[in-house]
DNA sequence: AGTTTTTTCAAACAAGCGTTTTAATTATCC
DNA sequence: GGATAATTAAAACGCTTGTTTGAAAAAACT
């Protein structure tokens, strides 16, 4: 059965959600590693089984999870650069300007559910203190994309400044800011 | 057999700190969870029952290793606060002086050794994104007291400002100065 | 309605975990 | 050198892990 619209009846969230949010919570508080999948299951009020027949396996289940978590920071980030650029097609962007679409989003995302908060900050935390592969994986597949376009942008607010100056400076940003979450 | 100053044909390193060695890299590299009995007695190429016949169990293990690696962190700070104190036993201590005994020795332990160099930094840092109960434990049981007395004479050399403020200051810059790392 | 697809559930699997046990080996002391 | 204590080594112990299986249940579709 594929949820559709025409469930209306039922109030019971879908389970699939509620494997996703589970493991958010328990991947904040504990780390991939701390994170099993009975854990899930409980936490879920889902059966053991239930993760693996949506997701497949323990990394896929995260990885969706942590995929689901940032993609709408990440599109909002575009829509708040492209946005700045149109207003003013001639321009070069101010730092300021970039460096806002690049972290404000992430304030937005943290403020629109208060459920989210106690974990959303400690979730992309943890993303850089699991040293786990598959989550340096993750990091060039969700982050190293974005990243580089924040730096071409830079490079064009900035030319007489070296490139790969500008990447560490945004790389030491980065740093910082995810320091004080 | 216990191991004393006669052995001197043999170079080979005691069991007992390669254990702790091989515990201290793998445990800044992966965590408590992601730490094995198994991984620690292969890089200390040691037997398996080795660390719990040295130690008793895992917990005992990684707790000694974390106290031996802070135990010289925390003497040298009582020293250096203890020296600025008898220097001048009338006045009371500046807030730089204070704050000086406490960050300076992590930077002369880490100078110490350059194969400390890339793990002592990570350590203390796990051992504050480790929400595992042991080390809340450990927490209490090394740094606690030493917060205190840090509190205690920033209160004297501070004597208008109210304790508790005096608390957070003190703790946001002790966690500023481990976000740094 | 009946059929087919999708989802749940309980049980089991092999593999890895910390720990214990028992015997062999090594060092230390007299 | 022989007795004694300390250390190493291999194997096994229960237990938890992620994953798979096969049947039951629910939902969707015609």
């Amino acid at each position: 059965m594929i949820s559709t619209a025409t469930e209306s009846t039922k109030p019971k969230v879908a389970t699939r959600k509620r494997l996703i949010d589970a493991t958010a919570r328990l991947f904040a508080e504990h780390g991939y590693n701390g994170l099993t999948m009975r854990s899930v299951a409980q936490e879920a009020n889902a059966n053991l089984a239930a993760a693996n027949y949506h997701f497949g396996s323990k990394d896929a289940l995260v990885l969706e999870m942590l995929r689901e978590r940032i993609q709408p920071i990440n599109a909002r980030r575009m829509e708040l650069l492209n946005l700045a650029k149109s207003s003013n097609p001639e321009a070069k962007l101010s730092t300021f300007t970039i460096f806002h679409a690049l972290i404000y989003p992430i304030g937005e995302e943290i403020s629109k559910s208060v459920k989210l908060r106690s974990t959303l900050a400690q979730l992309v935390a943890r993303t850089f203190t699991e040293p786990v592969k598959f989550i340096e994986r993750m990091h060039h597949k969700f982050f190293s994309q974005i990243a580089e376009i924040y730096h071409r942008e830079l490079c064009l607010s900035h030319p007489q400044i070296p490139s790969k100056e500008i990447h560490w400076h945004l790389h030491l940003a980065v740093s910082s800011m995810l320091g004080a979450l």
